[in-house]
RNA sequence: GCGGGAGUAACUCAGUGGUAGAGUCACGGCCUUCCAAGCCGUUGGUCGCGAGUUCGAAUCUCGUCUCCCGCUCCA
């Protein structure tokens, strides 16, 4: 299977409306990308996909939508205003940038010796300040200080009392959530791969100390299945275990899923990178945002109105649940259907042809309906009338009459149209007339109000009654998400 | 932030001091019975931006912005 490298995929979004650069005709900025028409219905379709298999496939997962802005102690408590400042310092001669706090112990990247052996060299350490600051208030010196939230999670944490409350839920249970996150990266990059603002799919699913470890390992099986399910290649898909001196302080164990984001790479290592993580963060979050002294954490909060220990209400048993969190880029989810989707197959000239072979359920337009010939307007009407007759039964579709037959089909492959519906003379019953022939043959007449429907991976072609055009369609695009 | 590379039409690129181009794409017309057909026509670029040198700058010089690659960071 060939792969592809992501710029071939940046120039492809760019051209058939899924992703542009933003503010481009300003200049741009670094690092943000806009949703185009199919982008938007890409995206989309990924986070249904999500939340259908977490919230609506289960029986064990709330949802819900936080506010990005948050009271300034959410951050305080949750460790991120003293770990997301980083001093850092750069070497005038080796070129590296360490943090300032680090830097005597590392090795520097290019002579063989620690960094501090160079230190003469290093710049005076700044602050990067990895949390973007607004201010809550119109007048400025009046104003609240606030952050755009740099993870989703905080959201709920800070909720679960609320929900194990309103919605009589008993531990296990989780919360699911997807919303924007905004990270100040030192060095986004490599297109939607790591932006500045991004879109998280969240769960933070809460459990018994003790049955941690087992829903650790479902989580990693579920998610690892999700992404199996919705098309990504096995071989381009693994799971890293996380080495105990990686982990944040507060982790017991993290997993993440890699996708081979960047297959042109020569070092088969650095091919891979995060698509989702899936942590053990025991019951530290739960914690920190309790009112009071927290022992194990070493902390005391002074600000939180609320304990959020947990009593079952069964055995009366008190516990701060642990925490399993599996949380997803749907920024990098995308991205990573995009790239696995990409095909190329030679057309009948010999050139290749782009197909995207998306799954049914992902791909932003589900049927085009396409007359033969536009220079006929039976074609024409009887095409468009298929095409709202499908729409107003929920498949998304388009018409398109811009461009000889080949040519639409060939649009069609390059964004992932599953299907395509052709309407031609026999679906009309009228057989176009031959030299010395009639213009109606019995053939003719026994395909009328039919029309074929042409597959995109393998570019067969059915004829299939417009009547049972709904049911055929049914059973090959999947459940609605 | 440092180092390297690059910014010319929607895309891929040519154009090294003298009237801004090609292919593809897009759009319209004619035509067309199924895989990017053909013919005709059309749209679209202050050559990233700003200075400077010059009779004249896409081209030379300086500055600046943006993007890409690498490095440092990423609970």
């Amino acid at each position: 299977m060939a792969t592809v490298d992501i710029g071939t995929i940046v120039s492809l979004c760019k051209r058939r409306g899924f992703i542009f650069p933003a503010s481009e005709i300003y200049g741009g900025l670094g690092s943000t990308w806009d949703y185009g028409p199919l982008g938007v219905e890409l995206k989309n379709n990924v986070k249904r996909a999500w939340w259908k298999a977490v919230v609506y496939d289960r029986d064990d997962i709330e949802g819900m939508d936080g506010a990005i802005l948050m009271n300034r102690l959410v951050w305080k408590y949750s460790g991120h205003e003293a770990t997301f400042s980083d001093p850092l310092a750069d070497c005038r001669e080796c070129k590296g940038r360490f943090r300032a706090d680090k830097a005597y112990e590392l090795d520097c990247p290019r002579y063989k010796r620690k960094v501090i052996e160079c230190s003469a060299n290093l710049t005076e350490p700044r602050a990067f300040n990895l949390m973007f600051k607004t201010q809550v208030g119109p007048v400025e010196e009046d104003a609240a200080l606030a952050y755009l939230r740099p993870e989703t999670a905080q959201s709920i944490f800070v909720n679960f009392k609320a929900i194990v409350d309103s919605r009589w839920r008993k531990v296990p249970f989780g919360i699911a959530q997807i919303g924007k996150a905004f990270r100040n990266e030192i060095v986004p990059g490599n297109f939607t791969f790591r932006t500045r603002e991004f879109e998280q799919m969240e769960i933070e699913f809460f459990c018994k100390p003790g049955t941690d470890e087992d829903w650790h390992a479902h989580w990693i099986e579920e998610r690892h299945n999700w992404y199996l399910r919705y098309g990504i290649r096995p071989e381009n898909l693994r799971r890293y275990v996380q080495q105990p001196a990686e982990l944040a302080h507060y982790a017991r164990a993290c997993t993440d899923l890699q996708y081979r984001f960047f297959p042109e790479r020569e070092d088969a290592e650095k091919q891979w990178d995060e698509l989702e993580g899936i942590a053990n963060r025991t019951d530290y979050d739960l914690s920190v945002h309790s009112k009071g002294k927290q022992e194990k954490w070493r902390l005391h909060n002074e600000h939180s109105t609320q304990s959020l220990l947990y009593r079952d209400p069964v055995t009366n048993e008190k516990f701060v649940p642990y925490v399993i969190e599996p949380s997803a880029g749907a920024d990098r989810a995308t991205l990573a259907f995009l790239l696995d989707a990409y095909s190329e197959k030679a057309g009948a000239d010999g050139e290749p042809r782009v197909v995207l072979k998306l799954h049914p359920a992902l791909a932003p337009i589900k049927v085009a309906v396409l007359p033969l010939a536009r220079n006929k307007s039976e074609l024409v009407e009887k095409a468009k009338a298929i095409k709202s007759d499908l729409q107003r039964r929920g498949i998304r579709a388009v018409y398109d009459d811009t461009a000889a037959i080949g040519k639409l089909y060939a649009r069609q492959d390059e964004i992932g149209t599953p299907f395509c519906v052709t309407v031609d003379y026999d679906t009309l019953g009228v057989g176009k007339a031959q030299a010395g022939e009639p213009a109606t043959s019995p053939v003719t007449t026994a395909l009328k109000d039919t029309v074929t429907v042409r597959d995109r991976d393998t570019w067969e072609q059915a004829r299939i009654p417009i009547a049972g055009l709904p049911e055929f369609f049914a059973e090959r695009l999947g459940p609605a998400l």
